[in-house]
DNA sequence: CCGACATCTGGGAGCGCTCCCACACTTGTC
DNA sequence: GACAAGTGTGGGAGCGCTCCCAGATGTCGG
């Protein structure tokens, strides 16, 4: 805890002005090469660092982006797809000189994320995981920059937002399972208050009906292993059982699995799964899965972040490719 | 994105001077109630949010706390562990006007982290996960005072500490499974560059040398899902095959669990387990486990972070208590 | 009726930077 | 040899706050 030194402390060591050490500590190209080492040498030998603040006062920027995920602690903590995610936006950032904020609250009661924002916490936002209940989001995109990850249900002309084609990613996972010889085909729903969830029950819909069936049921899952298993409980509870499951997710489909392995239900002999994400956890539990590219999602929200700061305008949308990983819950042809 | 307006122009609105606003907005008592309320209706008409870098740099603090996890994204998100603990710590620092940064990195090569937090980036900082080749943490506790949930390896004298009796918890948790008549016992760890692995192998170590017996193993499962599968198929694969598992967390249970079903073997009959944390992984899998409140010590990592700032000195190890949860992986005697 | 004290208020100074302009000094050009 | 066009450098101003001191006003007791 010693005493930071400042900008001008180093500037009479090096023997130059303030202006001079500025230069160097941004990489400013017109210095010359005996300043440039005078400085340098000055900076280690005081153990100088930069007072953001004061920094972030002058140039009105603080190099900080924020990572909203309305969602509380626990769900955050749970998701393979949100850490997959972060690892991507972490990744990126991690060549550039901004820092990661997680910005992590499933409601914000007091105004104090929001506020934080306004504040001129960050200087720009990454929203994932938005359910059309989060208003608060509104008043951090009044503010700040903001680029979504994932389509948020109500968007907005101005709104830059990189997300997977989910309908079709969903229509061709149901495809797999109708190609299967499936028939009684049901689904596990994320919450319908975000828009990849409606997106893909839509996918899910237009497939059985393109074969001309109806859904075997569907059961809100609500994107947690809980939820995922409570909603595999009543979906094989009816008659006639469901021979396939269409879950739109890897952690749900793992609570499916469990509750399915517990009622002595073989997968897929007795009901294939589909699930959606291809995380690690689908890998380990032998998950026939859609693969999104959640890194690559992560990666360029946090370029895009970064483009939208340097002044480059990013694609209004962007979207990903998925592709179907068949694995042992519902096999090859 | 409108202009923000500053605290001048909120004073010329009210009609008071900046140091007015200053004293309302920082909830001084000496104002009169009508400049009080001249102040805040000006604040809500100009939609004002005070400047962070601004206030930082006047008052010398961020109003930030730092979380240091040194683990890799996967990792951090994994562990029901760290979810409890950053769900504790947000809780009790939701009361306060900090907010919560998390800095999350396996290793700082570039040091960045390590620059953020010297440049003044957060007032205080708490360290989870610490391994021993941490060595960034050091220079991070050197210039920001600092609080460790989780003794690390090497203590200093002037280092707050927050933890649990693991040597006396994995000791009680082995008495157990000898209470059960369980006589070959093994243990999955979690890393060895981490005193809570440290402690408790030499708790499960005591207890069985108190019952005159030899450990019936001992694998490294590293603190993962996958690390304690890989480390209990290495310890059923020995002969005579252990009749008990002493496992250092939940999440490593749930990994060895997979494993043992595999594998053919019953819980508990062939193999009984008790686990570490009693996290929800416990409940779902039915798990006897070591409780150790894991939201209270976030709660008290954070509020020592707070007394540290305010200037109250809090005490230098805390030791918060375990208590052992028995469940079906390991039944009552 | 005046000093002693509490209560509220205003404004100067300064936090540690960045940005911009001005000023050397060099180099090249016709 | 005068002028234009670079280079590198220094310092003033200012970012939007907080902190502190001084002043204004009010209150009370002797």
């Amino acid at each position: 805890m010693a005493a930071r030194p400042t900008i001008e402390e180093v500037a009479a060591l090096a023997g130059v002005s303030r202006s001079t050490v500025s230069r160097v500590v941004n990489g400013s190209s017109s210095v010359s090469p005996e300043a440039l080492a005078a400085v340098q040498q000055a900076i280690t030998a005081l153990n100088y660092a930069p007072n953001r603040a004061a920094r972030s006062l002058a140039s009105r920027q603080t190099h900080a982006i924020g990572l909203v995920v309305p969602e509380d602690t626990t769900r955050f903590f749970g998701d393979p797809f949100l850490a997959s995610v972060v690892a991507g936006i972490s990744d990126r950032l991690s060549d550039s000189d901004y820092i990661l904020n997680l910005l992590i609250a499933s409601d914000d009661p007091d105004g104090k994320m929001t506020r934080f924002v306004r504040n001129g916490g960050v200087d720009a936002a990454i929203i994932v995981s938005h359910h059309a209940s989060d208003s608060f989001i509104e008043r951090i995109a009044e503010s700040v920059p903001v680029v979504f990850g994932g389509r948020p249900l109500r968007v907005r002309d101005s709104d830059i937002v990189v997300d997977v084609d989910n309908v079709a990613a969903a229509r061709e996972a149901v495809q797999h399972l109708l190609a299967l010889g499936r028939r009684r085909i049901a689904t596990i729903t994320g919450s319908m208050s975000m828009s990849v969830s409606v997106d893909r029950r839509e996918g899910f819909r237009a497939a059985l009906e393109d074969a001309g069936l109806q859904p075997a049921g569907e059961a809100d899952g609500d994107f947690s292993e809980q939820g995922g298993a409570a909603a595999a409980r009543r979906l094989i509870a009816q008659d006639p059982r469901p021979d396939a499951l269409f879950v739109a997710s890897d952690l749900m489909a793992r609570g499916a699995l469990e509750v399915l392995r517990e009622a002595g239900l073989r997968v897929p002999d007795d009901v294939a799964i589909v699930a959606f994400d291809d995380s690690p956890l689908a890998v380990a539990a032998d998950l026939t899965s859609v693969r999104q590219p959640m890194a690559e999602q992560g990666e360029m929200l946090a370029g895009m972040v970064i483009d939208l700061l340097a002044g480059r305008a990013p694609a209004a949308l962007t979207i990903l490719p998925t592709e179907l990983i068949v694995r042992g819950s519902a096999p090859a042809v």
